[in-house]
DNA sequence: ATACGACTTAAACTAGGGTTTAAGTCAACC
DNA sequence: GGTTGACTTAAACCCTAGTTTAAGTCGTAT
């Protein structure tokens, strides 16, 4: 099995060495190996669930939220009904959020118009001078 | 000219009063106009500038910026080009925002196929036995 | 006139999410 | 064998975005 270091990690995913201490320290990743030096080794597996921390993170779940979805992998099969109905929650409230977003961004896009519209009309104004 | 009240405005557009007086505080809301008891008195001017706060503050805009775009407003007319310049990063940045959210959300959907799998083929099994 | 509810303020407090710091360990090169 | 560079830790610090608190004002109903 291939092992990644923390820089090595850090590189693969666009994100600080200090955060990755920090989501460990935090209990999001856990039973990560050390080399006889103390320094962090991130299995594939570990690289895995990593990968789903950060999709978590990145649609703005809470840090003790992510933990106790983690928690709730490390306990095993008897709490995949749990993780089943949180990850289906979770996905609604990121559905929501785009929503919402996507609503803002009409109001956005008004002002571009109009701004637009503005300065295209004082160009105008000054051709007729 | 209609006035609404800090309730209205807060009913309105669902937001606490805690919230709407910390705007003002931040320089988010400007001359808002008072009663002779000093009670606040939101013009619809007022309340379509709130909308714009709102609709910034929706779409993850932090409050500095806020104040920078609202007080380009108060400036006036040669301050156009600047807020439309604004507008059009902020606008690339929400849709940034989404389209990462949106490629987060393809993992979300996995995890949930998975465990709704695994959670058939357990009940699966229960049936031969 | 007095009690009540809605309103006000500045300032302190809280929570979330990190980053920085201080002090130290290890191993490989020169 | 000593310096360098990558690594480690716990704890302190920082910023953003609010919420809460303490103290007080206003005006209407009784």
């Amino acid at each position: 099995m291939k092992y990644c270091s923390i820089s090595e990690a850090s590189a693969k995913f666009n994100i600080s060495e200090s955060k990755l201490r920090y989501y460990e320290k935090q209990g999001l990743l856990t039973r990560i190996e050390r080399d006889k030096a103390g320094r962090r080794l991130f299995s594939e597996d570990q690289m895995a669930l990593l990968e789903t921390v950060l999709c978590l993170k990145n649609t703005h779940m809470p840090i003790s939220s992510i933990k106790q979805y983690m928690d709730w992998i490390e306990e095993g099969e008897n709490t995949v009904e749990l993780r089943l109905e949180m990850m289906n929650k979770h996905k609604q409230a990121v559905l929501d959020e785009i929503s919402s977003m996507t609503d803002s961004l009409k109001g956005i896009d008004f002002k571009i118009t109009r701004y637009s519209e503005r300065i295209q009309n004082r160009k105008n104004g000054e051709e007729e001078r």
